[in-house]
DNA sequence: ATGGGTGCAAAGTGTTTGCAAGTAT
DNA sequence: ATACTTGCAAACACTTTGCACCCAT
């Protein structure tokens, strides 16, 4: 049941993510939906942020500094960097089957797993 | 160049997670170290749990609500509860050699990578 | 007219920090 | 003496919420 954003500022801030692919903080995307439209608050972002993740156009991601947002629709694991917080997409599979396995092991449910690679991006290194 | 804690209060801390295997949050840890001695401030606690963790003695989880503490010294992966909240550790060995294949792939230089299944716990399923 | 969406300011969490006083070596 | 640690309160970063108003169906 994805629905279209059925307001100005929810398209704007559904916009505003796809434009990036760095994975922005609400803050970030709060600040680019401002830079077209400066009669948008912030919260008004925030809730957005969370409208579309409850319907599945976004996703958020989990990160040691914030959550991040992402349009991305397929579950991957994401690269973090301790220096200067970039963020970027890991060159693997996410494997559906470690889900499963972990559920017969342990009797949970579950839904999902999240991976995050820490350490330092090429141009961190050089400094 | 692991020290051992210098101060009461340090060890306080450290002994009330070495004291839980549940993966208690810094406020969860406070609230223990308050029982045995009501003298001590949570910023105390805090600051301790900082210093631990840079000390290596203890670890830092970091989860989806907030950041967990656990003794265990060995990475390994975490299940966390959607229902209550509840970590515990996956049966899973922590594969190094990922963190490797990472670095060649991508640049980076990778110090770790977090895993942290997400579902419903036995308990949480029955409700 | 009804239900959802907005902007604003205030409140909420979880955590850190400035500071003056205290403690250990 | 020196460097480190404490308790307190205030500050912080990020996010959510109460409320009155507005808009679209």
């Amino acid at each position: 049941m994805k629905q279209p954003p059925s307001t100005l500022q929810r398209q704007l801030v559904l916009d505003a993510v796809k434009a990036r692919s760095d994975h922005p903080s609400a803050d970030q995307i709060y600040l680019d939906v401002r830079a077209v439209n400066d009669r948008i608050s912030r919260s008004t972002v925030y809730r957005n942020l969370n409208v579309l993740v409850r319907m599945g156009m976004l996703h958020r991601v989990k990160l040691p500094d914030s959550d991040r947002y992402e349009y991305r629709p397929d579950k991957h694991y994401h690269l973090f960097c301790l220096g200067c917080g970039a963020v970027s997409d890991a060159p693997l599979d996410y494997p559906d089957e470690l889900d499963e396995e972990m559920a017969i092991e342990t009797g949970y449910s579950i839904e999902r797993h999240r991976v995050v690679f820490e350490g330092l991006c090429p141009d961190c290194q050089k400094r």
